[in-house]
DNA sequence: CCCACGACCTGTGGGC
DNA sequence: TGCCCACAGGTCGTGG
């Protein structure tokens, strides 16, 4: 589930091994992903050397010494792996099964220490491109992105001046990543429910006060959900080196006919679809 | 300009 | 057991 938490917890699973190393090998096993990988991909990639792993949103961050960004997407099913050639050596420790799933096996990076990083994507709604450092900030994919929620430029303020005379729906607004970069559906779920607030609302319809938690509660939903991720992250790390997913426990997201779990509340999750995608909520404890 | 909706692609799980 | 449909974390283009 790539949004913002997951891919910072990719981010972090992957620094140790990709900052600062350099690429001996790189395979890209099929033309394109969800667009063509841009022309002399392989080439551009081979012995350049990556600086710091970062993320904008909810892509990964690669920059080249060669002055390129390799600007990676997760779309819906991507994730990594690594297989650790440190890891390799401690068959007791570790043990990586590259067979698993090799026909969503897109592109393969092989680093000079010996290590693989492998991306998978069944559904292929991920995407990769190579971008000059100087044009990124200009990019169409990141021109008109929202702050950071958890920078200070998201503040009550912004939302406010986002939200003003809005007829969309609370919902849609925060999952447009003009407003803010890097909600998805689960965690605008999430921060709607702890939030108190309907989703159906217009997004003008909301008062200060709304605004004012709104914005508290999506930094804790994400900060939140980014500790969870940290600490997954070395489960799995220790398991198999797969990156990407990890378990969480939400209080709405999929609780269709559940008890809502806000103290005292009594109400029952109820599963809503707006723009085409599930929304869930407690009727009682957001209005 | 704003917004709803279908498209993109593949896999999985539930119901019959 | 097998088949078919609904649905899945995200964007992007079109059309009203």
């Amino acid at each position: 589930m790539p949004e913002l938490p997951e891919v910072e917890t990719v981010r972090r699973g992957l620094a140790p091994v990709l900052d600062g190393a350099r690429l001996v090998r790189v395979e890209a096993r099929r033309p394109d992903l969800r667009f063509a990988l841009p022309d002399g991909f392989v080439q551009r990639l081979t012995g350049a050397r990556i600086g710091t792993m970062s993320r904008r949103a909810k892509y990964l961050l690669a920059p080249l010494d060669r002055g390129d960004v390799l600007v990676m997407h997760l779309g819906m099913s991507g994730r990594f792996e690594v297989a650790s050639a440190k890891a390799k050596q401690k068959p007791g420790e570790f043990h990586y099964a590259p067979s698993v799933d090799e026909k969503h096996a897109h592109v393969v990076f092989h680093t000079e220490d010996g290590e693989t990083v492998t991306y998978f994507d069944p559904r292929r709604f991920g995407y990769m491109d190579l971008i000059p450092a100087e044009a990124l900030a200009d990019h169409p994919w990141f021109k008109g992105l929202g702050p950071e929620p958890l920078g200070e430029d998201f503040n009550t303020a912004h939302l406010k001046a986002e939200f003003a005379g809005r007829k969309q729906s609370v919902k849609a607004t925060l999952l447009d990543q003009c407003v803010v970069a890097g909600l998805g559906n689960i965690y605008v779920c999430e921060a709607l429910h702890r939030s108190g607030v309907a989703p159906e609302r217009a997004a003008g319809s909301l008062k200060p006060k709304e605004l004012a938690v709104l914005v508290e509660t999506i930094r804790l939903v994400l900060a939140e959900a980014i500790e969870v991720g940290g600490s997954t992250l070395r489960d799995y790390a220790a398991a198999d080196g797969a990156l990407g997913y990890f378990q969480h426990r939400f209080k709405v997201y999929g609780r269709e006919g559940e008890p809502c779990l806000k103290p005292g509340c009594g109400g029952t999750i109820v599963r809503i679809v707006q723009g085409g995608r599930s929304t869930f909520f407690c009727p009682v404890c957001q209005r």
